[in-house]
DNA sequence: CCCTGATTCGC
DNA sequence: GCGAATCAGG
């Protein structure tokens, strides 16, 4: 695979909305990660302040070029620092390769009706609701909690979208709710 | 172990 | 230019 132009405007659109490396290779496919990360840094956009070196500068740093102050009416092409999310153009073509990352099989889980689980767990994930980031739908990506929370019938609904445990569906405190694999306490009877 | 991005360097 | 391997951090 090779970087196209729609390939390369893909994956700018991914970082600038702050999706990972992996997440971007995956959707554009034929490319791993580190395709991904090597292109945008060979794009020259970078830093997106996230969970890994914040500012790792190993002492090679010899000397300081900086760009001598381009024309104004330089190309918009090269993006050079994307700054905040501000008005942008959506081109209205075709809707390319948008597609929907929804949870595909995973089933969603029944609201636990606060019955025989853990009540620690469950302290957790009413703690962890305020946290929740009250995603819609179309906002999950494979690395946000599909918890559903409220009633689907109300506008009160929304799913956590909190960091997923890798692997889960979830985030922590409702993979613990939802998959209780055995009994908290001995299964008495039986 | 899972993940993240950063860098290097042979191709 | 590309990206696997490696590195470094959470």
């Amino acid at each position: 695979m090779s970087w196209t132009d729609e390939r390369v405007e893909l994956l700018k659109k991914m970082w600038g909305e702050g999706q990972s490396a992996s997440q971007i290779a995956k959707e554009l496919g034929g490319v791993t990660r580190n395709a991904v990360i090597g292109k945008v840094h060979r794009l020259g956009l970078s830093n997106r302040t996230s969970g890994a070196s914040p500012a790792a500068k190993p002492a090679k740093e010899a000397d300081k070029a900086q760009e001598p102050a381009k024309p104004a009416a330089a190309r918009k092409s090269a993006a050079p620092q994307p700054e905040a999310e501000a008005p942008k153009p959506q081109p209205v073509t075709t809707t390319p390769a948008r597609k929907q990352i929804i949870p595909a099989g995973q089933p969603l889980p029944p609201q636990p009706s606060a019955n025989e689980i853990d009540p620690a767990a469950l302290a957790k994930v009413n703690e962890v609701e305020k946290k929740a980031k009250k995603l819609s739908l179309m906002e999950l990506t494979e690395r946000t909690c599909k918890w559903p929370v409220g009633d689907p019938a109300t506008e009160d609904f929304w799913f956590c979208g909190l960091p997923v445990q890798p692997g889960k569906p979830y985030c922590e405190a409702h993979v613990g709710v939802a998959f209780q694999p055995m009994s908290t306490r001995r299964d008495r009877r039986r």
